[in-house]
DNA sequence: GAAAACCGACTGGCTGGTCGGTTTTGTCCC
DNA sequence: GGGACAAAACCGACCAGCCAGTCGGTTTTC
């Protein structure tokens, strides 16, 4: 039998979280810029001043940690969809500004834009579900404004949940082009895109809805 | 100054690709098992019954070997996708055919989709540029069809390019949601997801041409 | 003074690639 | 048809570098 210590002082959670804090800040640098499998603990801990020792104070293994990060990641964008997403009139528009957002917050921060999509397969198999919650849950942000433009009449498609996964694909096809290739401008590329993915899945214009 | 040797026996090649082409073929396996890094060349010396050095008399380096694999498998596809275009009677039913050809290839050898699309990334780095051809190769595919297509008024898009990327994103995501996720049945989703895309792009049927 | 936080030298398991040596294959000549 | 020879093909024990994670000890905080 165990008795577990749960009376801390208030102080110590925050320090605690602070310093969690700042690894994970360095942990993204390090894993952005190397990727998950070349990235060394022990440059973590010298980015952050905190020794190896004391990293693993705070995450149990390198993969949790990678894991954090991700989440760290993509909560911010993914609330910053969703902000996007509430000034809009209708359920198209918010898809539209949900996505506008991402990839123009990804394009101006490429380093992120590899971590969050590319960096963390050369983990291997662990982090194929990791990638599949993150966009699952920007499948379903998108899914959701989807199902209402149906319910609203807006589009024809009947398929939401395959025509969010299209979207998403499309998006990071665009993505993982401008990481590698580039050339193009974000600004136009964004609004072709959008133009693109609106055709479809909206009702003609004419009212020739099939 | 050297003199170079270059009267062989007839037979020398022949032998020497079959044995590059029993090597491919384990390799295929144990990379499409494990992924690149976790795949170990030892062990496809057991598959083939070929020692660590014999394999590296044929090969430099266990990645020039990957990239060999991921070369053979898409010039099969590639090849196939190619002559199921062939067939069609319009462009946009040439693009159609392709895709068409390429999902139902992946959707029946979820092994090798895997390995085609994500498997290398284990690699990290390098494999990059890898992916980036192997895409490309696909994506100038769909783009000769659509910008065809486009000649032929069947079209309304503009950005030719831009749209193949789309589709190419959207069909890969489709695949790595069957990887991952599954229980929807490959055929429906086929058939759901080239209408989309032809949605994407398709002249209106009222002809309101923009 | 006790628990939390931190330190950093060390280790254990791993695995591409090497290399000196052996076997197989093809060729030439008698 | 067989002996002699060279080059190709193959073998596999070994090495070298790598690095996540550990752990006994120290410092800081409360």
């Amino acid at each position: 039998m165990l008795i577990v210590k749960f009376i801390l002082p208030a102080s110590y959670t925050k320090h605690r979280s602070q310093t969690r804090e700042r690894i994970l800040e360095a942990a993204e640098s390090v894993f952005a810029d190397n990727g998950y499998h070349d990235a060394l603990v022990d440059e973590i801990g010298q980015r952050t001043s905190i020794s190896k020792g004391g990293l693993y104070f705070h995450f149990p293994s390198k993969e949790d940690l990678f894991f954090a990060v991700m989440d760290r990641l993509a909560d911010k964008l993914v609330t910053r969809a969703e902000k996007a997403a509430l000034g809009a009139e209708s359920p198209l528009e918010a898809a539209e500004a949900a996505i506008d957002e991402v990839l123009s917050t990804l394009s101006g921060q490429k380093r992120l834009a590899k971590l969050l999509i590319i960096q963390g397969y050369t983990m291997g198999n662990a982090f194929e579900s990791k990638r599949a919650e993150v966009f699952d849950r920007f499948a379903r942000l998108i899914g959701k404004q989807l199902q209402a433009a149906k319910e609203a009449g807006q589009i024809r498609e009947e398929n939401t949940d395959l025509a969010s996964l299209v979207w998403l694909g499309a998006m990071n096809e665009v993505v993982v082009h401008w990481l590698f290739a580039d050339g193009s401008s974000p600004k136009d590329v964004i609004l072709d895109l959008k133009s693109l993915l609106l055709a479809s899945v909206r009702s003609t214009d004419a009212k020739v809805l099939r």
